[in-house]
DNA sequence: TAATAGTCTAGTTAATTAGTAGGTTTTTAA
DNA sequence: TTAAAAACCTACTAATTAACTAGACTATTA
């Protein structure tokens, strides 16, 4: 399950691509739109910018702002950065692998392939869709 | 990402399902060979002896053993007893159903439909695996 | 220079995870 | 019939994470 900071993340900037004018959005806009609470919002935007996602004015007319176009941004690098990884155990993860510390060899372990699996067809999905694709509701399934 | 807990019972069962003989398996030598604390492998089992996936037999020579065959246990129905929901959302879990608190509406959340979708390209691996499909090493991918 | 709006520090509360300790009950075999 | 075996039950615990909250600080702009 994805925790609600990553749903927060991917809702808040699903909003800020939707926004046809660059103009920098507001925290407390977001919030309020998608019923996020402001404070908590803060953080994961914050974590966004410092992770190169976003930008920020300060003062006023500033707010968060998208660097790169919603077509370039793909779900699955927002969830790596939001939640970490996406496979189902670290023993298979591509970008947060860790070895098991209970398997004898990796390699004849009966759940790994099984996992590597179930990683490779959720990311087939994740990497192919961008930010861009959640704007428009009519997404093909 | 799944729970020790998870991994741990479907290793304890595919190591169960390994075994030709059908007299019960111990708790201590499932602990001992996959590396598992034995007195949390004890609530594991436990929990899917409760779940109508296990018998057990006390006393001497007693133990754990399959209740259904390998073959008529699914990958997915284990993880749901172990773990819980398999979609990465509480409002697109078609067993664990919980309303977004947060989303003005389902129909439109622009995250709701992609989550439905790695959710069934997740299923349709999960739901053809079986227990038996993880007793065998050489498993097709 | 005052209002605006992001940033930083430092918490809190509740839940979950991954166990541990130790005793009880049931069954089997000597 | 009794002792050992092995599951079962009750009740903790420690560590981590999730999901926030409070309040002060800093930069920008009208």
């Amino acid at each position: 399950m994805l925790s609600k900071k990553t749903k927060y993340g991917l809702k808040a900037l699903t909003y800020m691509a939707k926004k046809e004018s660059k103009k920098p959005v507001l925290i407390s806009e977001i919030a309020e739109e998608e019923n996020i609470s402001k404070k908590f919002l803060e953080i994961i935007l914050l974590q966004l910018k410092n992770s190169g996602f976003l930008g920020s004015k300060k003062g006023k007319g500033g707010g968060y702002y998208l660097i790169r176009e919603p077509e370039k941004i793909t779900v699955a690098s927002l969830i790596r950065v939001l939640e970490g990884p996406i496979a189902m155990l670290p023993c298979v993860s591509l970008n947060f692998y860790e070895k098991c510390d209970d398997c004898k060899n990796e390699e004849t372990c009966s759940l790994s392939k099984l996992m590597i699996e179930v990683r490779d067809s959720t990311l087939k999905i994740l990497e192919n869709k961008s930010l861009a694709d959640l704007t428009n509701s009519t997404m093909s399934l």
